[in-house]
DNA sequence: CTGTTACATGTGTCTTTTACATGTAGGTAG
DNA sequence: CTACCTACATGTAAAAGACACATGTAACAG
């Protein structure tokens, strides 16, 4: 984005759409599409790319942080339903954490912005 | 990032030296070393990669949202010292704001995580 | 006057992350 | 049939970040 004219300003967290995932698994197992639907309430309005949403599910249940089961009866096209483990669990609340620091960056940031 | 699994979480706010040069050139002008050592004061952690931000503000130059100097007449190296424009300025204002909407979706994910 | 350290400004390049485009396929409504 | 929606997936380019290194000034130690 450091492109000339283009200094648009966004302020997103690195990859918030993950622990937002981990958050929605947390309430209830959940497939992809729906995952891409939630996403935005919780995030705020961060417009996940559904290609991307599909390779982090994957990944993360590469690395045992989610399982997944082939949903099947239902109409409509097959579904891939995901549910947290132990372990994504663990990272989830990893992330509460690093958010919480991430807030009292911001916040010491716009203190000395306002502070004056 | 973190390498073992890939899932390391930092929760860095994108591209957040940005504002936090431009905070700091409000309050005085000053050259690209000094922002070096003060950038960590005010993003409360970010390790800035000196090239990428000599990158940065030649950048920032470039649009005219900062303009340099060299310095003259003092010992040592010769310091390109860099000054908030006015447009400078307004794009600080702009990061401000979307940093306090950073903050408010931070804490929205915040209580549902903690929610329950 | 040689070596070392600190200051100061940069370039080159690789990897990771994000954005955009496209492909496959089942189901539903007109 | 065809248009559209759901659902999952791959390919690839651009943006952002990380890592390594090059250049030069000056102070100070030995």
């Amino acid at each position: 984005m450091v492109r000339p004219g283009h200094w648009g300003v966004r302020a997103r967290v690195e990859r918030f759409s993950e622990p937002a995932l981990l958050l929605l698994l947390r309430e209830r197992p959940t497939h992809g599409y729906e995952l891409l639907e939630a996403l935005p309430g919780v995030t705020g309005e961060a417009r996940v790319d559904m290609g991307n949403l599909y390779r982090v599910l994957r990944g993360l249940e590469e690395d045992g942080l989610v399982t997944s089961r082939w949903e099947a009866g239902e109409p409509g096209p097959a579904k891939r339903t995901y549910e947290l483990t132990v372990e994504g669990r663990r990272l989830l609340d990893e992330w509460a954490g690093a958010l919480q620091g991430s807030r009292e960056r911001i916040d010491t940031f716009l203190d000395r912005y306002e502070g004056r």
